[in-house]
DNA sequence: TTGTGCTTCTGAACCGTTACGGTCAGCACA
DNA sequence: TGTGCTGACCGTAACGGTTCAGAAGCACAA
C-alpha cells in the first residue's frame, strides 16, 4: 500500500511551479502576489490536502512560538481545585488572550525533578506562579534563554517579579489583633520547604523556609507581636504540605490540643482558614467568640463565611504578569509590580475573652 | 557594544572540536559517547551558556512537541470559572501530566473567527471540548494533520469521542418527573446556537441547534413528555447565551412570568438550576413545595444544596479524553467512549401540588 | 594475518518553513 | 530613448536540531 507523504510547501510549489516563497506569501503575505495566484495556491493546496505552513517550522524560522508557559508548583490538577490558583490562571489566560497567545501548561512531577517538561517546551517565556527558591525546575525555566516573569515567588535577581507586599499586608491584620487584645495566637501556615513537614514549624525552619511568602509573613507576624512581648519561640506554628480544607482542620485540631489557651487562629491562607472554622466547630468553639479566626488572600468562599482575612487581587496578579511578559508594559527592567491588598474585618475575628470569661461563660 | 549571539549546538561543537551529533548525543543518548567527552561538552555548554537543544528545533525534527492542544467554545477565563469545564480540564491535565505531556490552551476569540490560533498551535494533537457543530476553530483543528479527540459534542465523522448519553440520561429524570405527575414543566437550556438568543426558544431552533448536547437534551425531553400526551409546542423553553448563576435566574424570572402553571423547572445544567433556585426564593416560591427544580452536571455547588439532578464524571471525562488522544487506550477506529451518568434525587423535587393546593394552601 | 565485534565518533541528509536581497517585465514620464 | 518606479515572483541561506549509515581504532580469537 502506498503511503502518501503529508504535502508541504514544497511540493506544493513543485506542484504550481512556482518558488516556495510565493506559496509562503500566499498565506502569510497576500499583497505581494497577484489575487489570482494566491487563489490557485489555496485551491491546490485545498487539493493536496496541505494544511497550512507547519506551526513548528515556522516557530523555528521565525523564533516565535505564539505560547506562554507556566510553571506551579505543584500538579497541574492542583491549581484547578485552589481558588486563588484559579484567579490567577484566569487572569493570565486573560493576558494571554488578548495578545493572541496559547498558554502552555508545564507538567510538573513534583515529587521527581525531572525536568524535562521544562526544557520542551515550546514557547516564548514563561511565567512562574509561586514555587520555592531552590526549585530545579525554576532554574531549568531561568536557564532558557527566554523573558520569565515570576509571581510572588521567589525573588530572583534580575527577574521581572509581580506580588503584593506579604510583609505590610499581614502585618495590618496582626496590628488589628494585637488592638484587640490577642497576646495567645497560633499560625497555620502552608508549605515551608520542598521537604514534607506536616506539624510544628520551629524558628530555625520558619527561618530558612524555601517559600518566600510563608516566610515574609511568618517574619512579619513574629514582629508584629514580639513589640508587644509576647515571645514568638512560644508561638505555635503548624505548617501542612498540602493546601486543603481538610488539612486545615487537622492542623487547627493539632495546634488546639497542644495549645488550648490559644485565642486566635492566624491561617496563611483561606482554604486553611476554613478548615480551621470546621475544626472550631466541631471543638464546640463559638467563632469569634471564643476563637478568632484570620486568613489571606480573599477567596470567595471566604467571603461567603464571613472570615477576617487580606484581599489580595488575585485575578490582576495573572494579568498583570501576563501583560508584563507579553510587554504591554513599559518600565524599567527588572520591573516589579506591587499590588495593593486590603484588610478585610469579618465575623470571625473579635477580642478574646477573659480567662473568667472562658471558665464561666460571658 | 558587542551582541553576542546565544550559543548553538553547532557553536558548542565548533568550540569543542566534535561533531553537531557529538553534542546531540551528550544531551540525547549519552550511552553513545565516552563519559569523558560527555562531562566536558556539558561542562563547555555551561560556560559558553549554551541553554541544551532548542525545544523547537527538535520538535521540527521529531515530529513531535510534547504538547496536547485545547479547544474550548470559549474564552478561555470562562473555562477557569465554570465547576463543569473546571473539572474537565482537571481531568485532561492529570492524563497529560501522566504522559509528561503539556497542555496548550488555545486562545479563542469567541466573536471573532479568528482561526490562526489553531494554525499556529504546535502541538501533538488535539482535544475539542463542547463547541457548536459550526465552529470554524473545530474545522481548523480537523484540517490538521494530527490526532484529534472531541469532548461532548459535535459528533464529527471519524473522529474520536468522549461522552455521555444525554438522551438516555436526561430521559431517566424526565421518566421521574412524569411518575410524580408533572405535566406543566418547562426548561432552561445553555446556548443553542452561535447567533446570541437570550429568551425563549421555539421548536424550530430547538431542532436546528448546533450544540449537540442542548439538542440531545431538549429531544429527549420532547419524547418523553410527549408520551404522556404533553405537547411540546407549548412547553416554555427559555436559552441563554451565557453560562452564569445570574442568567440561571435570569431566565427563570422570564419563564415564570410568562407561564406561571409550571410545577417543574428543568435546566440542562447545575449552573443554570442554581439561578432558578435563587430565582424561586426571590419570589417566594418555596422549593420543591411550590416548585420543582432540576440541573445536570453533579457538581459540587449542586451537591450541596441538595439538586436533583444527573451526575456525570467530568474529572474522568477529561482523563480518558487526554488518554485516548495520548495512545494509552487501544480500540478500533475511530473510538467511542461513553461515560456512565448516575439520576441524583435531591430535596429539590417533588410531586406537584394541586390546583387546589396551589390556591388554598396544602 | 585476517576476521569479528565493540566503542566512539563523524558526515551528510533531513525536518518545513521564512527572511533577505534580489531579478525582471511592464509602464509612465520627460 | 533613457530613467525610474512598481508589482510579481524567485533563489538561497538560514533556523537549530536529530538520525542513520558508516568510519576509525582497537582488542581479541582463530
Amino acid at each position: 500500500m502506498h503511503v502518501r507523504r503529508p504535502a508541504t510547501l514544497a511540493s506544493l510549489a513543485a506542484e504550481l511551479g512556482v518558488s516556495r516563497t510565493t506559496v509562503s506569501n500566499a498565506y502569510n503575505r497576500p499583497d505581494q502576489l497577484s489575487p489570482e495566484l494566491r487563489r490557485r495556491v489555496l485551491e491546490t493546496a485545498r487539493r493536496l490536502g496541505y494544511p497550512g505552513p507547519d506551526p513548528v517550522a515556522r516557530s523555528l524560522r521565525t523564533r516565535k512560538a505564539g505560547a506562554v508557559g507556566l510553571l506551579l508548583t505543584e500538579n497541574l490538577s492542583y491549581a484547578f481545585r485552589d481558588p486563588a490558583a484559579l484567579g490567577f490562571l484566569e487572569g493570565l489566560a486573560l493576558a494571554c488572550e488578548g495578545a493572541g497567545q496559547g498558554l502552555h501548561l508545564v507538567p510538573v512531577n513534583p515529587e521527581r525533578d525531572d525536568v524535562t517538561a521544562v526544557h520542551s517546551a515550546g514557547v516564548d517565556g514563561f511565567v512562574v506562579y509561586s514555587v520555592p527558591d531552590d526549585d530545579p525546575h525554576l532554574a531549568a525555566v531561568l536557564s532558557r534563554p527566554v523573558p520569565t516573569v515570576v509571581c510572588d515567588q521567589p525573588r530572583v535577581e534580575g527577574v521581572d517579579l509581580v506580588g503584593i507586599d506579604d510583609h505590610a499586608a499581614i502585618s495590618r491584620l496582626a496590628g488589628r489583633l494585637i488592638e484587640i487584645g490577642h497576646r495567645h495566637i497560633g499560625v497555620l501556615c502552608m508549605r515551608l520547604a520542598r521537604d514534607r513537614n506536616d506539624g510544628f514549624a520551629l524558628i530555625a525552619r520558619q527561618r530558612t523556609a524555601h517559600f518566600h511568602v510563608q516566610r515574609a509573613r511568618l517574619t512579619a507576624l513574629a514582629e508584629s507581636f514580639e513589640t508587644v512581648g509576647v515571645d514568638w519561640a512560644r508561638v505555635p506554628v503548624v505548617e501542612r504540605f498540602d493546601h486543603s480544607i481538610a488539612n486545615g482542620e487537622s492542623a487547627a485540631a493539632q495546634l488546639l490540643d497542644a495549645n488550648p489557651e490559644v485565642t486566635a487562629l492566624i491561617c496563611t491562607s483561606d482554604i486553611l482558614a476554613l478548615g480551621a472554622l470546621n475544626e472550631a466547630k466541631r471543638r464546640g468553639l463559638r467563632v469569634p467568640h471564643d476563637l478568632t479566626v484570620t486568613g489571606f488572600d480573599g477567596i470567595v468562599e471566604a467571603e461567603r463565611v464571613g472570615l477576617t482575612t487580606i484581599r489580595q487581587p488575585v485575578l490582576e496578579k495573572g494579568r498583570a504578569a501576563g501583560k508584563l511578559l507579553l510587554g504591554s508594559v513599559e518600565h524599567s527592567r527588572p520591573r516589579h509590580i506591587t499590588l495593593d491588598t486590603e484588610l478585610v474585618i469579618g465575623q470571625t475575628s473579635a477580642p478574646p475573652r477573659t480567662t473568667e470569661e472562658r471558665w464561666f461563660g460571658p
